[in-house]
DNA sequence: CGGTTCATTGAGCCACATCAAGAAGTGTGG
DNA sequence: CCACACTTCTTGATGTGGCTCAATGAACCG
């Protein structure tokens, strides 16, 4: 289930610019080099579970997660997708108040606890960036408490590929923008990402296939999606439209 | 709707140990006095504005306001309710992503953007503040997107009654817990409260009607809420009670 | 005391949930 | 390459919790 692997070095590193990391100068980055290891997990691993004491933080190389909670009676919400950069732990608390569970195979680049919450409070570059990835993910969970609160199961749907392909935009690798569409490959099963909406599966289908005979998506094997028209898709997530095409 | 007011000092904050300066010391604690001027706002006033420019920050002393989102067509979404000893304004961006309301009359510790950026900067103790609340914020959102994704109105509003008897408990002045029961002072209209949960006014209206007919609330004049056994309250918020009574 | 805002209650409807059945993928062993 | 099991996805039929529309009641305030 879990496995060491072998580390790369953080220039070679597909986060380098996007993680912790990111604000570091050579010097720090040696430091971090020097702490962190590297684990692999398999898909549906638990990387983290709620109340469970954590003795390390890590960030995602590769791969996805959810981060999530589970009513007693089996009703779950999904509150966070987690992707490459993405942090796991909460400095300055031993324990996770989520779940967080592998999409996918998954490789994580881990730090024990006492040694990084040490040098969090001797590196400004690092506290600072925590801070910044703080604050854009308790806006990100703002904006979407507004799209659970308030929106029709359509629009959920198209929030979320809208989200979901800005967000791969902003990193390497993700929806290729050619040819006036883009393709988004999907990490999350209908349930998981029923589970993220707050719909039951079965609405999640009926309105995927909805927004494909609506010429908004197309649904293609392995759990791709092709967007024809982002602006279209946008404007069936309730945008005022304000923001350029993808960003 | 605005008005300059004098300044209170520091040692007689009613906030001093719960706001950004909780864990300063008396020299840093100088610096932010000099730095710190006072605003009250009448009912209803917008602190801050979606998309609007913000040339500096706040800690709310006294009095209650909502932090929220409204789309083009109207429906509005409430992504947070600020409590006294809260901090309003982002560090690193200049504008608010949620409009800032008054429930009630508001008093505000505010500081200028550029010195107070300088100073969390220069001073550890406020940084880690900042951080700590941050973080503590981003649990709370988390927390509440499974309310609004998972939750039946009734639950909804359970849950958000026993979270705000929480957080009042953890101020000053906040519900008094004699006799077996708990008074709470509403600070918001069935409005507003729906805002908060998503839904409409007159669900919200129901479900408080349903919870007093099933003997868990009583609705007092003047927006005032006794819960006579807050544990039961609890149990109708889907909350595996380990927990124990208010806190 | 009359205007205004806020809260409650009722009747009917609809978006989404639930229950149920197949269809389409995906992986494994022969 | 196929047969089989299993998971994932789709689609249909029906039920229902919360929304909408509408009216009345209660509280607040000048």
């Amino acid at each position: 289930m879990v496995r060491l692997s072998p580390v790369k070095a953080c220039n070679d590193c597909p986060i380098r610019y996007r993680a912790v990391c990111a604000e570091c100068d050579p010097d720090e980055l040696a430091v971090l080099e020097q702490m962190k290891t590297y684990q692999t997990f398999e898909t549906g691993a638990h990387l983290a579970a709620a109340g469970e004491d954590l003795d390390h933080f890590s960030s995602i190389v590769t791969g996805c997660a959810t981060m999530s909670r589970t009513l007693e009676d089996g009703r779950r919400q999904t509150v966070g997708l987690l992707l490459p950069s993405d942090f796991i732990g909460r400095p300055g608390r031993g324990q996770s108040a989520f779940d967080v569970q592998a999409l996918g195979p998954v490789t994580l680049c881990r730090f024990e606890r006492h040694s990084f919450e040490r040098l969090v409070r001797e590196t400004p570059h690092i506290a600072s960036r925590l801070m910044t990835m703080s604050l854009d993910e308790l806006d990100a969970a703002r904006d979407w408490a507004v799209v659970l609160g308030r929106m029709t199961a359509r629009e959920k749907l198209a929030a979320f590929l809208v989200s979901l392909t800005r967000r791969f935009a902003q990193g390497a690798g993700g929806p290729r923008p050619g040819g006036g569409g883009v393709t988004l490959q999907l990490p999350l099963t209908r349930e998981e990402l029923a589970d993220h909406l707050g719909l039951t599966i079965e609405t999640t289908s009926r309105q995927m296939t909805a927004l494909r005979k609506d010429g908004l998506i197309d649904l293609r094997p392995a759990r791709e999606v092709f967007i024809p028209d982002f602006g279209a898709l946008c404007a069936e997530a309730g945008e005022d439209g304000d923001g350029g095409p993808i960003v």
